[in-house]
DNA sequence: AGGTTGACCTGGACGC
DNA sequence: TGCGTCCAGGTCAACC
């Protein structure tokens, strides 16, 4: 594998930022910039993907030094302390296929680059992001940005199936609804049914108590696991101009359409739910 | 109000 | 070769 000459269209690969590759990048770009004092912020001309005005951002950032880069749902979040010793988050959301990339200034700025944030070392925090669906924000002084949702990876197993308690709507689909889990997408949300053995389009509210504690079980493992093994692959996507994939979950249903299952041999099914292709298997999911 | 659908956006895959 | 079409999906707005 050949990374000194990782080329643009390498960077736009997709990768589909769920909850374990944010907190990789998270903890990636956490590693590099903490402490860093941010000296001015550069904003794409065009109409960026901004969630607060580019005014805001722009006076919110220039001088803040960078106290903790984590996770929360999806959205990457910087703790910042401001020049005049107030504190103030900013917020990125990758989108499905944003990037945050911690650069030398000499290499090339990708295209698609929306922000830059100019660090007091003279390196760069790149916010990349070909399909724009990416958000960069920042949050109002002294309120924390805590997300939509319930943090998936640390929620107790009695809230968990509280969540879906009178819902109609298909498992599948309540998993991807941010305001009752932050994090969770397509991919992890077709893994857990598969390790809990349930068939996506079964109504949420209709799981008995044992499915639920093993949907919140096949959930959290998949997670943990997707976390513990992209953390490996740190130091290959943010360096300078070199983006290589994340860890690739070993997939046991998703975009396997057509391909035998890995327990019983029966092709996966692909389906529509809620306006998202979903895969399982019909004969290990009941 | 809960649930569902489609728009947004662009690169890549695929078909002819 | 090149063009057209479709697909991917997180989130939000609009609608039922």
């Amino acid at each position: 594998m050949n990374l000194g000459h990782a080329s643009a269209a390498c960077l736009i690969q997709p990768v589909m930022p769920e909850l374990p590759e944010v907190e990789t990048v998270a903890n990636g770009v956490n590693a590099r910039v903490r402490g860093q004092r941010i000296e001015r912020v550069t904003l794409g001309s065009k109409p960026e993907p901004l969630k607060s005005p580019a005014a805001l951002i722009e006076e919110t950032l220039t001088g803040a030094k960078i106290e903790r880069v984590h996770r929360v749902g999806k959205t990457i979040v910087m703790d910042l302390r401001r020049s005049d010793g107030t504190h103030a988050q900013a917020t990125v959301h990758l989108g499905m296929t944003g990037r945050l990339l911690v650069s030398q200034p000499d290499v090339p700025v990708p295209p698609h680059t929306h922000a830059i944030l100019h660090l007091g070392d003279g390196r760069e925090v790149r916010f990349v992001d070909p399909r724009r669906f990416g958000r960069i924000g920042v949050v109002a002084e002294d309120t924390k940005y805590e997300g939509p949702g319930a943090e998936p990876l640390t929620i107790s197993e009695a809230n968990f199936a509280a969540l879906f308690r009178g819902r109609k709507t298909p498992i599948k689909a309540a998993l991807l609804n941010q305001a009752l889990l932050h994090g969770v997408g397509n991919i992890y949300a077709d893994e857990s049914l598969f390790r809990a053995g349930i068939r996506p389009k079964r109504h949420a509210g209709r799981l008995t108590r044992a499915e639920l504690l093993k949907l919140h079980g096949s959930l959290q493992t998949v997670l943990k696991q997707a976390i513990h093994l992209g953390g490996s692959s740190v130091s290959d996507y943010v360096d300078a101009d070199g983006v290589r994939g994340f860890f690739q979950l070993e997939h046991r249903v998703y975009s396997r359409t057509g391909q035998p299952c890995r327990e019983c041999g029966e092709p996966i099914q692909r389906i529509v739910v809620g306006g998202r292709s979903t895969h399982f298997c019909k004969k290990c999911q009941k």
